[in-house]
DNA sequence: CGCATTATTGAACCGTTTCAATAAATGTGG
DNA sequence: CCACATTTATTGAAACGGTTCAATAATGCG
């Protein structure tokens, strides 16, 4: 069951057993890569989509100063590049951040899911645009909220996205990136993304340790995060 | 011709005579507003989506705190709430920047061209995924790039997207926002947005005085802002 | 014409970066 | 499996980019 964990986190709208199973047979097949390794390279043209089944991908684009800025970080169940299918190329690059694993849906395929049900083009289409709000809401972080703030953010979102597809335990989960990575989403510099985990810590909000993440209270996290999380549209 | 802009913006898929017939049948009125006015709420249910034809929009988000995060600066052509047809209701707010006329689709209308053809359905999820493209670059702008760098980026990219619809007069154009939406858009302060554009003028790149562009040095202002056309998908 | 909004500039301040140095963790080859 | 090399985490101090506060001028709207 490819499709298991992307139809957990998009219920709306409500797939017929044919289409969840025209969705599910949609995969050629699958592929595993290396941690760090580039899935895909900005504007080179795409023939596929990727479907995250396990491990952790980033989305991001290099500056010709040398910084990098991550635009998106995808748990299993996320199509990490669907919007190749309109767009036949990406203007970003992806790459695993752990080891991972996915499956490929090949673009005639999924014109076929276009054909054949407006419903499941629906679900698709909203889960690229769910990646979209997501896309914005960075955009807020980034550029109106401060440095601790942002970071209990992102701490917040990682949770209820990862609590949904049941990778969490209690209040703990595992993020698998490292605090230059947290400050490369977060458009920070290293060393103040660890000042900000300190500060985060010694708040009592949550800790940060090799990858693990432990909420130590989730209303004075998500207060002080400045977190609604209707821009999921967990519906 | 409602759809003239919008088709001008975006070529591909190319669209037969008969799907762009149906796209333009797809209007169910046209509305005003004026310049301020409010045209979509954060979380209210939407069954229908607006097609710019005259003025500007903003989509944007405000902050407890007080401060306003534009997401995106809409011109003629563009759809501001289509992804209201999947998400069935919008994370952000949406306004008009100045006096503005629109074109409604309503959502069953909407239905009825995917269901209709695939093509049709892919130009307009492609549409939505530009947005996204977008949104995605101004995450890089204001997450990785210093504030000089950002409002040339800006400009450019406004330029650029002016001109598709013939909107500008050579290097000039009309840009309706005050220092205050720039300052808003790039994530700073009206004061430093304001030295910004002092400093921007004084190097001999842009000029902007009430509402008005003036590039003066295309080429210097591309690359001191560090701007490549390719996210805008021009294709 | 008058009032509110926008633009402009200076000066002090502060959040974040930069540079630098050390410690801890992780990965790799023998 | 240990030893070494590399990457990551941590902390301090100085510097800087951007903010804040404040005051005035210019612009635009009703």
């Amino acid at each position: 069951m490819y499709t298991r964990f992307f139809l957990q986190t998009h219920r709306v709208p409500k797939l017929s057993e044919a289409e969840a199973a025209s969705l599910e047979a949609s995969v050629s097949r699958t592929v595993e890569y290396r941690a760090k390794q580039v899935i895909v390279r900005q504007q080179v043209p795409l023939t596929q989509c990727t479907l995250l089944l396990e491990g952790f991908i980033e989305r991001f684009k290099d500056t010709p100063e040398g910084r990098r800025q991550i635009l998106a970080i995808h748990v299993p169940g996320d199509f990490v590049d669907l919007h190749s299918y309109p767009l036949k190329r990406l203007e970003h690059s992806v790459a695993a951040l752990t080891p991972v694993k996915v499956a490929l849906f090949p673009h005639p395929a999924i014109r076929g899911l276009t054909e054949q049900s407006p419903t499941l083009t629906e679900l698709l289409w909203r889960s690229t645009l769910i990646d979209a709000a997501i896309n914005r809401e960075w955009i807020v972080s980034i550029g109106a909220r401060s440095a601790a703030v942002r970071m209990a953010h992102l701490f917040c979102e990682m949770y209820l996205r990862l609590e949904r597809i049941g990778l969490t335990e209690g209040l703990r989960f595992s993020l698998p990136l490292t605090q230059i990575d947290l400050a490369d989403a977060t458009g920070l510099t290293a060393v103040h993304a660890n000042r900000m985990l300190r500060q985060l810590r010694e708040q009592g909000l949550v800790e940060f340790r090799q990858g693990v993440v432990t909420i130590l209270d989730w209303d004075a996290l998500r207060s002080f995060g400045d977190f609604d999380p209707g821009y999921l549209f967990f519906d």
